[in-house]
This record gives structure tokens, C-alpha cells and sequence, in this order.
RNA sequence: UGGGGAUUAGUGUAACGGUAGCACGACUGACUCUGGAUCAGUUAGUCUAGGUUCGAAUCCUAGAUCCCCAGCCA
């Protein structure tokens, strides 16, 4: 489906409005305003589910000739890192989002930061004071909680809520320079302790922090609570929408809140007591993606990774976006995804199955074809040497990609001993099985037509070759007296066929829902109450699926692959898209018997044998 | 028990008072030098109960179910 004649979602009919009624003015060209943003805290590695949050923003941008900024929401410095910051960075880079001043010499170019306004944010919570809207508060962390009340009950006002203004004044100034400890005095805004939402209760704006920021070093001692800030940061960019998820729609009173605080007593001509208005984007909540099969929350992923049930933040079973790269998902097979699970305020899961079909739709597009055997059984063409020199090699023409013809084709040898996968032969074929078996004959992709004539056997009865005879006049794999075989095998010549690792994938839990409600796993007998509940919070632990990653390790594949760079991602013929992993050794052609290969398989094909075999 | 949201085939999403449609999945069949791809078809839905209306997924009333909120996290 093209991009036009998708089904506009509620957020495009929200623009759509804004700007037939010209809500937010124009920019220099005429068109109308649209300004978004992705603010992710730099605290963690980013997933699928922030990959529909970048799409969502950057599209709208590009889709109404707007803006889109990328600004790290780096408001606390106990919780963030450089390191997430440029991981955050490239993944958004990657998925190929763009931004005013973006640049391809430095990555992080035009990239903003919450932690740049904080003066600013300063200046007007200095105001707010002067206001009258917001107090110092001596209260600690426990009495706050205590004083704000319940979901049922009323909160009771901080003592300190009408102490003098200029005394807030004098003790906010000297949070600043960092005369008190952490938690002793926070600065919070005057609304109503009696408010039926929560967040209203006088929210702390600010608290006291002595740690060292990412970017600003030791020059805060106090940070901004995210309700205070985050309409400022959309505010000092211009922003217009300001997109998030669901569970800040009861924020969204506080958001507007803020900035109507601040506007109290400016004007539009700047003519106020206190100036120039400033902006008062609008705030709009979306259902976030969730996937079934896997987990998203980040301390989840955390887990994983801290217990070694993963090889990292990157291993290609986990729904980072960097995972996803390294297992080949191209980041336009996860723009698809995103497009086709919408954007709406249902709050729904999403099958694994549609990013899957999303990366084949891809990928057969795009993905050269090479051919590769995962569990090789070596098959002997005995008639190779009544036809010519047995140890002849002859090179077969290959097709790169039956989608594409403009992707050409290569050359792959072919001699008297070969491997095919074991799942193409049986000895004693199952009903519709057209494969190999004693007796059948099938056509090689590209080469001959072969039959089998016998199997040889160790000692322990285990296949160790299949006799097969060709038919030297099928060369190309047509048979000119028109006969047909009902099965193509790929397959790989001894000789030249390289040795890979193959990591297959699988779902990394294996049921659905793995957060679901955890009733139904039985507590040990006699386990004290405590160790119990920390069963049951982990026991979605217990549903990782156990053959989430299978490994080969001694796979075939045609020698072409050798020169394979990292990241790029093939069809194996009959098997999936494998992607060449960044564990694989340099492509070297000089070397190329001798290159490390690794490969992930991204995902399978289509497999209705298989299935129809599974099913029984 | 307070407040804020949500509810349409198995899943996700349209229809904005006028024929409930699309995609993925599942199942058939056709075709095929990938049991892939492609093509054709089948399957299956408005949370419930009332009401307004010529006509309701849509408007009204009542109820049900699910999610979010009591961090000096975001």
C-alpha cells in the first residue's frame, strides 16, 4: 500500500485541522508549521517501540514539509550515560530520520539537549516564584508521599506552601549553588492538593541533585522534574505537536498547566508585566507498539542482559533496534511495520508475524540469492566421470535475485561431489514428499537433473553419501525431452563450498504474552511470602523459549559469500535471509578459504512444508 | 470506592448518521527451475442492554471489561 492511500490516522486528521484553520502559522515557504520531536531519555538502549515513536514524528515532519528534532531529554544525571546517548543517536541515524543541521561528518550534529535550556527553565521557575505559583518546600520525600493524599482521598498542603516568596526565592538560589543535601528541600508548584489527579497535588518542579551531568559537568545542583521541563523544552524549540504515549495523558493538565503559568501576565506583543508570550505547543498521546513473543520494558531487556540470558544489548534476539540491525532487519522492512500497525489510542498488541512479513516483503525485493546447506549429506554424482575428466569443474549461471533483473547474474561451480540439506533426502519418503529418495529424481537449481541410485552407509547405519546419477543433457536444469521433476533442491559443490556458522533464531519466549498475569505459576510449597513474590515478578523469565538460538556450525555455502560484507543480508535459496554477523572475520577475497563466516539468519521462508509437517 | 483513557473478524486498523472495508494470520486452489515469490478464493467482527432515527459501529442512557495515575523516574 503506498503512503497516500493509507487510511489517515487521528493524529494526521488532528494536523489536518490545525492546519486548514492555520493554527500554527507558517514557515517562510508558506507551508503551514509542523514541528516534531523525539526526546528519549538517554537511560537505555532504544527498541521497536521507540522506532514507532521516531517514525511516528519524523513522517509527520516529512510528510507536511515540517521539522523534526532530535532532543535528548537528559533531565537526570543519576540515570544517564554518553554511551546511550550515541547509541541513541546512530539507531535514529539508521532508520533514517532527518534533522536541521544534521550532518554525515558528525553524527551528532543538530542533535539537542534538554540540559541546554536549563537557564532558561531557571529563569522562569524564578518567575513562577515571584508568581506566586510556586514554593520551596522542606518536606521530605516520606512526608511529601504522606501529605499528597490517595487515588480516594485528598492530599493536605505542605506547611510551607505560603511561606514568604522572597524566602523561596533566597532558598531556591541556594539549592542552586548547592548549600543543601540531595532530598532535603525540592521546589514545587502551588495547584491544589485536593485535585482528583495526582499530578496536580503541587508537583515537585525541582529537586536537589549533586551529581555530575553528562554534558554539563557539576554546574546543576538542582535538576527539573520531567512535568516542568518538558513542555518548556517544546516550547524553546517551537515545537507544535508534542506526540508521546498514552500513560502522560494525565499529565497533560500539568503540561498546559506550566505553560499557562508562565504566560500568566506575558502578552502577545510583549507589552506584559513579564513580556512575550512563549509557545504553548500541544500535546498528544498515542498507544505505543508492543509485539507479542518478546518484551519491551527496558529494565526487562536490562535483566537479560545482566543475567547472560543474551549475548548483549545487540544480540539478534532481543527487540533493540540494534539487535534488529545486526540480525538484518532492514530499517525499512520496520518503518513498513509501523505504518501497517497504525497509530490510534487502543493500546493493543501487534503479532510478531506482521514484522516478519514485513522483513520478507522486504528483503525479496532486495536480497541477492546465494545458495548454502545448513546440515550437509554429501551426494556423489557417479556417471561425473563417463561425461568428462572426473575431476572437472563446470561453472553453472546463477540468477542474483528473480525480483530484480537488474541484479544480474554469477557463476557457481558444480562437480561430481556436492552436499544437499537433510531435510531434502529421505530413505523412506513420507506421503508427498517430492524430494530425494531412492529411485526419484529432482533438479538441481541451475544445474542438472540427478536421480538417486543407492545410499552408502557407516557401521552405526548412518548415511554417510547418496549415490546419484545426472543426466548430462539437463545442464541448466531443462530436460529436452520436456519431462519434469516436481523438486528443486539448492545445494553446494564440495570442493569449493566454504564453511560457515549459522545462528538460527527463534521467538525469544515462547508464549505470546510473556509479561501476562502470573497466576498461573504454582508457588514452591513452603517458600516464604517474600521469595515468592520474587518468583512470581520473574516469571516471565521462566517462558524464554529455551531454543530461541540454535548454532551450526559446520554449514555450506557457495564460495561467493566469501567476499560477503558484514551486514549484508542474502537469501539462502529454500531457507531465509541470513545476514553476515559482525562476529565474521574481514571479507578477504586473497584469503577466502580462510575467512571466519557468520551467519544470522534473519528470518525463514515461507515454509508450507514444513508446516504441513509439524502439523503431522 | 477518586480521576484519566480505551473497547470493530484470531491480531492490528478503517468507516466521522447511509452497502462494516483493508492488512497480517489461518485455510483452499492455480502457477512455478526456491514446497519461495505471485495470483485467485474461503474463513471470521461492531463489549452488553435499552433509547433516538426512515436508517446507529457512529448520537443518548445505563452497565461490563481492560489500561494508566499515589517517584524528589521519564
Amino acid at each position: 500500500m503506498s503512503e497516500s492511500d493509507r487510511p489517515r490516522h487521528f493524529i494526521q486528521q488532528i494536523i489536518d485541522e490545525d492546519n486548514r484553520t492555520g493554527k500554527w502559522g507558517a514557515w517562510p515557504d508558506g507551508r503551514p508549521r509542523v514541528h516534531t520531536r523525539f526526546p528519549p531519555e538517554p537511560n537505555g538502549y532504544l527498541h521497536v517501540g521507540h522506532a514507532k515513536s521516531i517514525f511516528l514524528n519524523y513522517g509527520l515532519a516529512e510528510e507536511f514539509g515540517g521539522r523534526f528534532n532530535l532532543r535528548f531529554d537528559d533531565t537526570n544525571p543519576t540515570k544517564e550515560d554518553q554511551e546511550f546517548v550515541d547509541s541513541i543517536i546512530r539507531d535514529v541515524r539508521w532508520l533514517g530520520a532527518r534533522w536541521p543541521g544534521m550532518r554525515d561528518d558528525d553524527p551528532s550534529a543538530g542533535v539537542l539537549y534538554a540540559s541546554d535550556y536549563f537557564q532558561q527553565m531557571y529563569d522562569w521557575a524564578v518567575e513562577l516564584i515571584r508568581k506566586g505559583r510556586a514554593f520551596v518546600c522542606d518536606q521530605t520525600a516520606a512526608q511529601i508521599r504522606e501529605f499528597r493524599g490517595t487515588l480516594t482521598a485528598p492530599g493536605r498542603p505542605s506547611p510551607w506552601r505560603d511561606r514568604p516568596i522572597d524566602e523561596s526565592l533566597d532558598l531556591f538560589e541556594r539549592m542552586r549553588d548547592g548549600e543543601f543535601p540531595d532530598g532535603t528541600r525540592t521546589l514545587r508548584a502551588k495547584i491544589d492538593m485536593a485535585s482528583p489527579n495526582l499530578n496536580l497535588r503541587d508537583p515537585v518542579m525541582y529537586r536537589i541533585v549533586h551529581a555530575t551531568h553528562h554534558r554539563q559537568g557539576d554546574r546543576w545542583c538542582v535538576y527539573p522534574m520531567y512535568d516542568w521541563a518538558h513542555g518548556l523544552e517544546d516550547s524553546i524549540e517551537g515545537i507544535t505537536h508534542s506526540i508521546c504515549t498514552l500513560e502522560f495523558e494525565i499529565h497533560r493538565p500539568l503540561y498546559d498547566w506550566f505553560i499557562r503559568a508562565i504566560n500568566d501576565g506575558r502578552t502577545e506583543d510583549g507589552s506584559g508585566p513579564w513580556g512575550r508570550r512563549i509557545h504553548h505547543p500541544q500535546q498528544i498521546e498515542f498507544a505505543r507498539l508492543s509485539l507479542n513473543y518478546t518484551v519491551m520494558s527496558k529494565r526487562k531487556l536490562l535483566l537479560l542482559v545482566k543475567r547472560g540470558l543474551v549475548s548483549g544489548w545487540d544480540d539478534p534476539r532481543m527487540p533493540t533496534l540494534s539487535a534488529m540491525r545486526r540480525r538484518g532487519y532492514p530499517p525499512e522492512s520496520l518503518r513498513e511495520l509501523c505504518a501497517r500497525a497504525g497509530v490510534a489510542k487502543f493500546k493493543g498488541t501487534t503479532e510478531i508475524q506482521l514484522l516478519e512479513h514485513c522483513v520478507r516483503d522486504h528483503l525479496n525485493r532486495v536480497a541477492p540469492r546465494a545458495m548454502g546447506v545448513l546440515r550437509p549429506v554429501r551426494v556423489l554424482i557417479e556417471n561425473w566421470g563417463e561425461h568428462g575428466p572426473a575431476d572437472r569443474v563446470e561453472w553453472l549461471d546463477a540468477v542474483n535475485n528473480p525480483e530484480d533483473p537488474a541484479a544480474g547474474s554469477r557463476r557457481v561451480p558444480f562437480s561430481g561431489e556436492l552436499f544437499i540439506d537433510q531435510d531434502d533426502f529421505a530413505e523412506t519418503p513420507p506421503p508427498k514428499f517430492w524430494r530425494l529418495f531412492p529411485g526419484n529424481e529432482v533438479r538441481l537449481r541451475y544445474a542438472y537433473l540427478i536421480r538417486c541410485t543407492g545410499v552408502e552407509k557407516d557401521a552405526a547405519g548412518r548415511i554417510t553419501a547418496l549415490r546419484c546419477t545426472y543426466d548430462p543433457a539437463t545442464r541448466g536444469g531443462d530436460a529436452p525431452d520436456g519431462r519434469k521433476v516436481k523438486s528443486t533442491l539448492h545445494w553446494v559443490s564440495a570442493r569449493h563450498a566454504l564453511t560457515a556458522e549459522v545462528r538460527l533464531y527463534e521467538h525469544l519466549f515462547n508464549t505470546p504474552d510473556p509479561e501476562a498475569s502470573d497466576d498461573d505459576v504454582p508457588d514452591a510449597e513452603g517458600t516464604p511470602a517474600a521469595a515468592a513474590d520474587a518468583a512470581r515478578a520473574e516469571a516471565w523469565l521462566a517462558r524464554l523459549n529455551p531454543n530461541s538460538l540454535t548454532t551450526i556450525d559446520d554449514a555450506r555455502v557457495e564460495p561467493m559469500l566469501a567476499d560477503a560484507a558484514i551486514g549484508a543480508v542474502y537469501q539462502l535459496e529454500r531457507l531465509g535471509y541470513f545476514c553476515v554477523d559482525s562476529d565474521s572475520g574481514a571479507p578477504a577475497s586473497s584469503a577466502a578459504g580462510d575467512r571466519r563466516l557468520v551467519l544470522n539468519r534473519t528470518v525463514s521462508l515461507k515454509d508450507s512444508w514444513g508446516k504441513q509437517q509439524s502439523k503431522g
